[in-house]
DNA sequence: GACCAGGCACATC
DNA sequence: GATGTGCATGGT
């Protein structure tokens, strides 16, 4: 079974970037610009978070630093575009004073502390949860941990590959058991199945041309 | 005018 | 431990 799902993992991995090619993941010019979005684009559709950026990088506030010196307010002005900008505001500043005062704001000395260690603090700052630590950790900090989002899990359910209650952890657990710890396969891969989402997984119809259709054991998302 | 988007925290059962 | 709800804007 392990080896079979091994192959199944990757047959859909070669498939989906036959179909869609490299999605080039994370799209950001700096580390701290990958953590400050993977905040913002929690539940919000990427294009509102791009708007968020340019507003940020017009402030001249797409630093962790800057953002720790930024008002509540303001700062929350500057997000509106991004959705639950209230929450999205405390939650940077939260992020952004604990890097201050635990890591003297760099973000070298969290991933310094390896994967769990790093995963495990991020963990412990209120508005990081599982998906978006994960995100932080493979696309800020280039580490092989394997990010799940409700598409991958749909996905793994509808090929047989988790039965139906897929929580976070055993999602996670399958990708990593099943595949070598290749950080660049895992940021393309994550990526991959956004976007077979984006495209397929709409209003739980049928996914008619999509990329898996010839798999034995897919009957639409 | 619904419904959704690259989630998370918190309350409740 | 599973399920429900608030957060809130912009696109379809």
């Amino acid at each position: 079974m392990a080896q079979s799902a091994q192959k199944e993992l990757m047959r859909i991995y070669e498939l989906l970037l036959a179909a869609f090619g490299p999605q080039n993941w994370w799209p950001a010019r700096t580390r701290q610009e990958v953590v400050i979005g993977a905040i913002l684009t929690q539940n919000t559709a990427w294009k509102n978070v791009e708007r968020a950026v340019s507003a940020l990088r017009r402030a001249n506030c797409l630093t962790l630093r800057r953002i720790h010196r930024t008002p509540l307010d303001r700062l929350a002005e500057l997000i509106r575009s991004s959705g639950t900008h209230r929450v999205k505001a405390r939650r940077l500043k939260s992020l952004a004073a604990w890097l201050q005062r635990r890591f003297n704001g760099r973000l070298e000395g969290l991933f310094a502390l390896g994967l769990e260690g790093a995963r495990r603090e991020l963990l412990g700052v209120n508005g990081i949860g599982p998906e978006t630590a994960d995100a932080i950790l493979l696309y800020a900090g280039k580490l092989p941990t394997f990010v799940v989002d409700a598409y991958t899990r749909r996905v793994l359910r509808r090929h047989l590959l988790l039965g139906g209650q897929s929580d976070y952890q055993r999602a996670k657990a399958l990708f990593e058991r099943t595949m070598p710890p290749d950080e660049p396969i895992y940021g393309e891969y994550h990526a991959l199945l956004v976007e077979l989402g984006k495209r397929y997984c709409r209003k739980r119809a049928l996914c008619e041309g999509c990329p898996l259709e010839s798999l034995s054991h897919d009957a639409g998302l």
